[in-house]
DNA sequence: CGTATATAGTTAGGACCCTAAGTAAATGAG
DNA sequence: CTCATTTACTTAGGGTCCTAACTATATACG
């Protein structure tokens, strides 16, 4: 058996963090894509389902196309398409049940709970392949300073318009 | 002025780097998008013109459609589709001159060459906002914690198929 | 009350990424 | 030398993301 997947050259090393962040990024969703394909979906896929079985966890029917948008860090539309797919796909419902008849509550079907919970029983280890080459104290290390690092991106983020200025 | 970007809600914290890697890249494409597209290219076009800048600094005149693949994380499809894009708005060259004549060499046009030094002005400056929020040392642990764990998932990628079996 | 504004979601159109399958040139084995 | 395989790239088709502009409902203000 021949190896499948493409080697990839390794790069001129970082002067900064940035770089092997999106590397590091970009080979995590080269893993994660195949993972996922098994199962018939996509890594946005799983972002839906893995946030409305949370929802659920916590005694809610579903979640509103906006509060998916903010979870996923993904504009509305898109959101929109997604949903679109997954519920022609069986997966999800899109009700639009509430007071305010603007918005749509989107719901796990009983197909797209089992296909959660399926994947869910797997899924830790796959997460232990990912972090095997960090030890505990590295994870650690690693979470806390991506959390800041992250915290000060979302500030970034919010003060975009005094930000252009500075630059 | 009121503020344009849209506020997304922060979430629950993760047990594992991942989350925080997955949520910090998401904010970092959010922010790099509207910066890049001031000066009308994606952050996917400035790949490949950075890459053929460092390239002719290395004295290559180009870089062939693999090299960029392999140096983008991306398909060989996608860099067509890039390239040709870039072709059309008169960034790049695509030039089929080698003695192999199955290989195409991508290079900067004047323009292209122009629209690299004229971002990398003010790049540096870019750069250190996004890193504000970390000190020095945390720069340096950051990168060095994220170097190992991109070493890691360079493995899984690469044995992809052993992996499957331990699953 | 009635109109102006804000909010929830969709549609339209384009960029970017993927896999699978094709074309054309180079290489290698008999 | 010839034919099979490999390599470089492209084409086809689909999923995910974006911005801009639209529809419909809700809210707020004079």
């Amino acid at each position: 058996m021949k190896p499948k997947t493409l080697s990839y050259k390794s790069l001129a090393p970082a002067d900064n963090p940035l770089r092997e962040l999106i590397r590091a990024f970009g080979l995590l969703e080269r893993i994660m894509q195949p993972y996922f394909a098994r199962f018939g979906i996509s890594g946005s896929q799983w972002g839906i389902l893995r946030n409305l079985h949370r929802a659920e966890e916590e005694g809610l029917r579903g979640l509103r196309l906006t509060e998916l948008s903010q979870r996923l860090l993904i504009r509305p539309p898109s959101v929109t398409g997604l949903v679109d797919r997954m519920v022609r796909s069986g997966l999800v419902a899109r009700d639009g049940s509430t007071a305010d008849l603007r918005v749509k509550e989107v719901q796990l079907t009983r197909m797209g709970r089992k296909l959660v919970e399926r994947i869910l029983e797997g899924h830790q280890d796959q997460v232990n392949i990912l972090l095997a080459g960090l030890g505990d104290d590295d994870q650690k290390d690693l979470m806390r300073l991506l959390s800041k690092w992250r915290d000060h991106l979302e500030n970034v983020l919010q003060g975009e318009t005094t930000l252009r200025n500075i630059i």
